[in-house]
DNA sequence: CGTTCGGTGGGTAAAAGTGGGTAAAAATCC
DNA sequence: GGATTTTTACCCACTTTTACCCACCGAACG
């Protein structure tokens, strides 16, 4: 099971590629096989899931009712820019022209670890969207570490 | 299950290691093998957890649901600042540039240990933190021990 | 008084990050 | 359908950073 974590300020090339980070890519499933689904972000960033938890989501999707108004929003969202991707030689991935424009993205990249996905942001954007936000790392790390040590 | 304590006033070499003291090194559990996740602490400091520690909080991050915004911004605070790190030949650790940064820390750092983590910490930046205790050790400490015996 | 252990320093080979040329593949256009 | 342009994928090259190794010194210990 993979878990990203970790942030890292990169480049993008003119080839609209980037690097995975050397610890993320150790964090790899094997049975990820150095495949990733590459698709639009809930928030204006790039979501990229190995393919092992990419299955996962799938089968989140399947469970889905397709009735709900609601539900149909998640599945276009998530399927509809999805796009397969692989490593090359130097371990790099394209990213695709559209997600970059929704994701506002120009030559530098700030790449995140996110548990079982890596997110891919414009710095500028992910700067907005901590600007936007209520709380502070204190409060939240708090809340989750209080948890995990059982209260 | 670790259990740190005890302080102690290292250095860090020109290329951001410490050592990691003796003593603490004895009270890794085995199944840390000598990894460990570095992070932001609360106060200006770092956090370092032993691998078997840290996957506690790594379990509450799992229980997180990525489709709720709030979850998916608590996921991201508390992964942004972590890195893996493994203890090098010497059994020292690397600290990262943005952490050493954060925490204020050059030359020396005082090491401290905190329970389930090792805190690292500026000399300078942990005096000031005493300082700015309104309430004196002798306080806090019938407080925790008073609770401690059901009080 | 030699030997081990703990802390510190630093050289060097390997890995990581970045850039770009070129040929195959795909899309587009007469 | 065939030619032209664009895109993609693969390869090679360079620079910086990291990891690994060896070495030193002082303190503790037998």
């Amino acid at each position: 099971m993979s878990s990203f974590k970790g942030s890292y300020h990169y480049t993008v090339d003119s080839k609209g590629r980037i690097n995975v980070p050397a610890k993320m890519r150790k964090n790899l499933s094997p049975e990820a096989n150095s495949g990733f689904v590459i698709t639009r972000g809930f928030e204006p960033c790039i979501f990229v899931y190995p393919n092992d938890e990419w299955a996962k989501r799938e089968t989140e999707i399947g469970k889905l009712q397709q009735t709900k108004p609601e539900d149909r929003f998640f599945t276009r969202m998530l399927l509809q820019y999805a796009t397969d991707a692989e490593l090359d030689g130097q371990y790099r991935i394209a990213l695709p022209k559209e997600l970059m424009q929704y994701a506002n993205i120009k030559g530098e990249v700030f790449i995140l670890g996110a548990y079982d996905r890596i997110e891919v942001w414009a710095p500028e954007e992910f700067q907005k969207y901590l600007d936007a936000q209520q709380k502070d790392y204190l409060t939240v790390a708090s809340t989750v570490f209080d948890a995990a040590n059982g209260e």
